[in-house]
DNA sequence: TAGTTTGTATTACATTTGTATGACACTGGC
DNA sequence: GCCAGTGTCATACAAATGTAATACAAACTA
């Protein structure tokens, strides 16, 4: 699909467009092609990531709710962009924001081994890492697979990072679910996967994201198994999800099985890597968020500052105390 | 000229330009401004770097001769970019590489002084350097300052970098040229200047570029002493020089007063630095490039295709004279 | 082989952008 | 007070850009 000829042209298109800004109808007669088609290649380039623009301003704002962050929950990092007026962005935002510090991460820190979850912000995140090569560096999948529907998988996000950063790539070679608790712990048992969960377990770096539970979570609409539905996750007090499984307002695992269904890296023995980096953001997700920053999940938190605002807001009022509000058993507040 | 006010306006209006994408029409209306005004605060944001584009992606040959040029002249690294149409355009191109490369040196070692030249180049060099903080750096200037004429001072370009990274910056408060070596000495005898010039020499950094004997070079039109002219330094053999200091093809100090009465850091003693970034290019300053290779001025060249492809050529060829066992500074950083 | 897909060329048009113009208000100096 | 200098606004217009409709050619499929 994109060969290096391809590629090595559309470089020199860029080239000529952002660096000595030439005009597109100068670069096709240079060039000898159509104004069209020079037009489609820079739109390709952007959206590719070839090229990227970045700011060296930071907002005042942001970057005072990133210390806050920092310091109330005990984080490494933080880093905030701020919320843009179409909701549509955020993913593409935080994208560039996580893109960005990763690569700087991967720059200056030897990396061995990088674990990597799923979903619409990190394959923005993905594209906008800096190219590079890092023999050296293990890139896997921390959780399994969809079955069906969706282009966007887990095995296309772990490759398309390796491959950018010329790494090594070790897929999770399961469904994201499996059909019961039981059949999960049997397949987990088969050697096949012992060396890959270890492998998972050791790594230097988690980069993740959290779902939700509206229909705009992917997993909600193409990984949950038919025989469970939302409902029963919410009326549990499920908020969100990290890596398949379902955890409540404090962060906590909710108990129902699905959680015990999942082939992926227990959230439990997420505390054992030492930089989880948690790239989530938009205003459907601020109870998870706030779960996942109250619990601890995460040492770095690249987020919206609406979101981030509100989310914090939300684990600090009720750090200390947990209340189920006597006999409410209907879906949480939206 | 520039306060936090208008800057952060600013940032706000790039933000909502390249970042989301809005028109710039729309962003007037949102903030309640002329297009106009927004059209040119862009223009602004552009060119005083505030913004950077960055292409993901090496042109081959570039990478190729990058590799050949730290092989044959015992470099510590090079950055080629590819020569542009317009010669104007050089400077530019080689500010954003070499903008890119001291960020990245700078968040990646620790940094305690880091010497700069003075030059086009290097102006363009600044604007491209990722904004930071770095308490603990101290900018100098290594070479004293115009006495007459031209905003591009060299005072200015330290006070810029180090204003950029929030660095301490201590000036060379000085002309460049004494009126002649006896008063060199006696300038550089007084104990105001000795600490200044220790720090100089103790420069982890320095960057520097490098000027030809073309009516284009800036140190050629406003910087020489009324007393001497550029035809007695070309038939010395000067080809360029390197912080107001003349050098012969091979990349030797001419025999010439005025480098008596320069007062900068001595060329001899650059190699004391550990670091020496030379950013230079353009093909009238073939032969000064090739000589500052033959010589070994620098660790780490930064330069455009044509000319680096040519002064490799050149510097190759008349090897032979000198180059003796290259033990040269090779310690690596990383 | 005929149809289908895919990518490109051609053309046309609406939108966005860059830039020039004259009018107006504000400023500081005389 | 006047005046030059500066910056903004409103308007206009030319250049550049994004997008769509259609047509054509090569590669692929049945």
């Amino acid at each position: 699909m994109m060969n290096s000829a391809d590629n090595s042209l559309e470089a020199r298109v860029a080239w000529l467009y952002f660096m000595e800004g030439m005009t597109q109808a100068d670069i096709a007669e240079k060039l000898g092609m159509t104004r069209l088609r020079v037009n489609r290649m820079l739109v390709e380039a952007r959206t590719s990531g070839l090229v990227s623009i970045t700011l060296n301003s930071r907002f005042a704002t942001c970057v005072e709710l990133e210390q806050s962050l920092v310091r109330e929950f005990g984080l490494k990092d933080a880093v905030i962009v701020p919320t843009p007026d179409d909701p549509d962005l955020v993913p593409v935002l935080l994208g560039q924001a996580a893109g960005e510090y990763l690569s700087n991460l991967l720059e200056t820190n030897r990396v061995r081994g990088l674990g990597i979850g799923w979903g619409a912000t990190l394959r923005e995140t993905i594209r906008n890492m800096r190219a590079g090569r890092y023999p050296e560096l293990c890139v896997n999948s921390m959780m399994g697979g969809l079955t069906h529907g969706l282009e966007l998988n887990t095995f296309e996000t772990a490759s398309s990072l390796a491959n950018r950063l010329n790494a090594e790539c070790q897929y999770l070679a399961a469904p994201i679910y499996a059909g019961s608790p039981k059949s999960r712990d049997i397949i987990l048992a088969q050697d096949v996967f012992r060396e890959t969960f270890e492998r998972i377990a050791a790594n230097d770096i988690a980069v993740l994201s959290i779902g939700d539970l509206s229909l705009r979570s992917l997993l909600v609409r193409y990984g949950l198994p038919r025989d469970v539905t939302t409902d029963e996750l919410v009326a549990l007090g499920a908020v969100g999800d990290i890596l398949g499984q379902f955890y409540d307002a404090d962060g906590h695992v909710i108990d129902h099985p699905l959680n015990a269904r999942a082939i992926a890296l227990p959230l439990d023995q997420l505390s054992r890597i030492p930089t989880v980096v948690l790239a989530s953001g938009g205003k459907n997700k601020t109870q998870a968020v706030a779960g996942a920053l109250k619990a601890g999940l995460a040492s770095v938190v690249i987020c919206d500052e609406d979101t981030a605002r509100a989310a914090c807001e939300m684990a600090r009022s009720g750090k200390a105390s947990r209340r189920p509000a006597p006999s409410q058993r209907r879906r949480s507040s939206r």
